[in-house]
DNA sequence: GTGGTCTAGACCACA
DNA sequence: GTGGTCTAGACCACT
């Protein structure tokens, strides 16, 4: 489980983790059942305190993203496919949703839009099985 | 000078502020020139403190956005037409990035992504010259 | 708003904190709308670490039983009444389950569970508009 | 012996063990002199650790409910009739404190808790000498 | 070993 | 003034 943390950004840690976090869970790089990197381990790892990872931890195991198994570690929690499938296009919709009333504001069209997604589809790369670490 | 407050968001409110004028900026609907309303007459009207409106003008002035006339009052600043599409791409760039890594994420094809985009434009209208207010 | 912690109870101070107040305001003993104390003056007043506090409130925040005003403070947030009503009957259904079906399985009668209660109302004070300090 | 483990609840494990064994045998379910399953067996049944088992049965034999017959196992230490009556008494009567207080809180009349009180005592069956396991 | 809680004290953003 | 975040380090309960 690789996380990538910036200090500068303003956005709190704990919330950097657990977007992450989540994204890995949601993208399937976090298998469902699977255990994550105990509490101690990540926050070494990342250089940050256990009670940070220990707060984003708490809250997505409250989310019901995660299972405690007490004394033993925590656990990706099982979610039913289709749940799965429908957050992670409404996740998107919403980005999406903002992307478009942006452009309408600005009257850009739809066509600018799709080509800059294309251009953007390119750069960060669409290829099935992306690199998965 | 409509703005839209959200206090349950999360996002500072100096930072809602900032965030809309810019946009209107951007879209024209705050003509270059065109003065802006008074720190107190938009406190009062969106009901929060009137020192939150003056950090987002001050802010916005020392973006180069805003020109402020002493003893007048605050103007919208001319912005070169250029510079001003460049902004407004950037930031729509901005937001797509965001969109097309997590599709890429998520495995979903850019296809899939295009028909959402489409289907967003049709609901939030993207006829030329919208509704200007 | 006075609340009455028990160091040595085992159950952690922050949900003691919470129990507290979630009653209090189930109650209308904290009125809807009314401002909490802020964490500093509650914590100094309980003689606890704020952070404890404010991981009480932060939690019941997400609760949805209070609210935020950024920079403000944080205030009861306003419940529809039925809503109010219901919660109340559930939360007591709760306990009032455990004890009869501990009753049933201790060969404990109806009537002598009734007794019982009546008892207890009398011990704890069932006149209307009791004790509110 | 039948146990339910809900691993979800936050009460530790042994804890849960600890009370639904004191519960049986109070209930009489569990009759005095009787052998209790061994650790291993119990613990492979709930799927939890022997070792959680274990210190349930330990803390349970400190308490004076069960006796170590070396060699043999464990069984339901013999208990004065009046004892046990006056046990049961008091653990009803401690649900029911919190039961009547919580009503006394909410401003619910004695009345109210009577009838709901009768509800679920037909909901949960109080007929004599029911189910037995 | 695991996570949970708490402290004391610091710094920050917001209004 | 308000609450939010983070640290360093301690102690605890559970398995």
């Amino acid at each position: 489980m690789l996380l990538q943390i910036d200090h500068h950004s303003g956005v709190p840690i704990y919330r950097q983790v657990m977007d992450q976090i989540r994204r890995q869970v949601m993208a399937g790089q976090l298998p469902e059942g699977g255990q994550l990197a105990s509490v101690r381990d990540l926050a070494g790892r990342l250089n940050v305190n256990p009670m940070t990872i220990s707060k984003a931890y708490a809250l997505l195991e409250m989310e019901g993203l995660l299972e405690r198994r007490r004394g033993i570690g925590l656990f990706v929690a099982t979610i039913r496919k289709d749940h799965k499938r429908r957050t992670k296009t409404q996740l998107l919709e919403q980005i999406l949703t903002k992307a478009v009333t942006t452009a309408v504001q600005f009257d850009i069209s739809p066509d600018e839009v799709h080509e800059l997604t294309e251009r953007l589809f390119r750069r960060y790369g669409s290829k099935v099985g992306s690199e998965r670490k």
